[in-house]
DNA sequence: AGCCTAATTCAACGTCCGTTGAAAGGCAAA
DNA sequence: TTTGCCTTTCAACGGACGTTGAATTAGGCT
């Protein structure tokens, strides 16, 4: 089959750039009211098109809303799953440390904002939201992350070799917490500090929660 | 000025056990939806009483919500004081150890939990969506926390001398995001671990997280 | 040129929203 | 019994909600 020659733009690449402009729209705004907090008018007033326009690409809000999560989820992935493949490349024979595979875990995350990060700031905003919702917490995270999750406990159960598995999924529960919440960028920590931190301030980060959350590993997951 | 003598119920006391009623049924939407995923409407029928009687006893929706996160704030602080209080009652003399401190901020959580949990676990729930929330987290936990969390990391800093305030900031941050996603029980650890752990094990959090994350500020707060 | 399909606009649907003013009920004081 | 205050109900307001069907436009194909 034949690519056309598309002389300006052709009609496909004009409905895929719309659908991008909802995309974004609804991202901005989802990561700072939720999904209720939200409506469909708002969001194509952001995107500049017609409400209509909304329900020709997406079945419904909510399936706008998962098609927001879904459009980065596997990028996402992706970059973290090539830092792991990194790490296990580098380590063959030994095995590699807690820290190397946390911070593979970890730094793939600042690189997206490194890259972009107008749109990846509310990208980590919507994900710790919906982690720390009953309502999306169980189903949208599981859905989405699990795959890498748990490769990513196994690297680490080889790291630290005859830990329960208990101690390994709570462990691995308190590093979600620690780390959507220091990625949405709430501002708590600059009021808390009084401007002696900055949530936007990636190197603080990565010069930290990497080690504590290693070390907190390492004191919990121990052979029994 | 006399009190008088009740006969039957007072007007008064019939008033605040409606508002009473008004709050739980919040509490629990609120906890479940969020502020914008619950409407007036729901939680009257909730709490068994009029539309306009929300508006009777509150100034507005938003009044709601606050008087909600209000209601328990101050006797949720009060129990963790108390036990940073008994901390510092036993080490006069001596410095206290961060386990000690790090666990005068947790276990009166479980304690509350286990005094009357369907209450508590709606509030923690609410608690843990308001801090990940771009919209609420900066302003609102930093009005009900934070007298309390700076007498905590107050006291972390005197256990771990010479530390830096941005490593006692930034620990502190990784402690939150780990200790609200825990108590939040959104099902997502009985989801990743096929039912290994249980989101409402509170002997299992009890005996992992304080010494979890007693251990990153350990490693992470050192004297420069 | 004319056709076909995909993309976009327009106008509207029924429903529910947060909120309010006025009326009704209940109970203590006089 | 009447008065007066606190609480609760009733009915409604204007507006915004999610969603839809039909009409319009735009662009590639023959």
């Amino acid at each position: 089959m034949l690519v056309p020659q598309l002389r300006g733009q052709s009609v496909a690449s004009r409905s895929n750039e719309t659908k991008q402009r909802i995309l974004n729209a609804a991202e901005q705004l989802f990561a700072r009211e939720g999904f209720a907090g939200v409506t469909v008018r708002q969001i194509m007033r952001e995107a500049g098109a017609d409400v209509a326009l909304a329900y020709y690409h997406f079945d419904s809000k909510r399936d706008l809303f998962d098609a927001v999560l879904m459009r980065r989820a596997d990028y996402m992935n992706d970059v973290r799953h090539a830092a792991l493949d990194a790490v296990e490349q580098r380590h063959q024979d030994d095995a590699p440390t807690i820290e190397e595979i946390i911070e593979a875990f970890t730094t793939p995350l600042l690189q997206l904002l490194a890259e972009d990060p107008d749109t990846w700031r509310d990208y980590f905003a919507l994900i710790a939201q919906i982690n720390n919702s009953p309502q999306w917490g169980g189903e949208l995270m599981t859905r989405f992350f699990d795959p890498l999750v748990r490769r990513f406990i196994d690297a680490i159960r080889r790291a630290l070799p005859n830990s329960s598995d208990a101690d390994l999924f709570w462990c691995y529960h308190f590093l979600s917490g620690a780390l959507t919440l220091t990625f949405a960028e709430t501002g708590r920590i600059d009021n808390l500090s009084n401007g002696v931190c900055d949530s936007s301030d990636m190197d603080a980060i990565n010069e930290r929660l990497p080690a504590f959350i290693a070390a907190g590993f390492r004191h919990i997951c121990k052979p029994d």
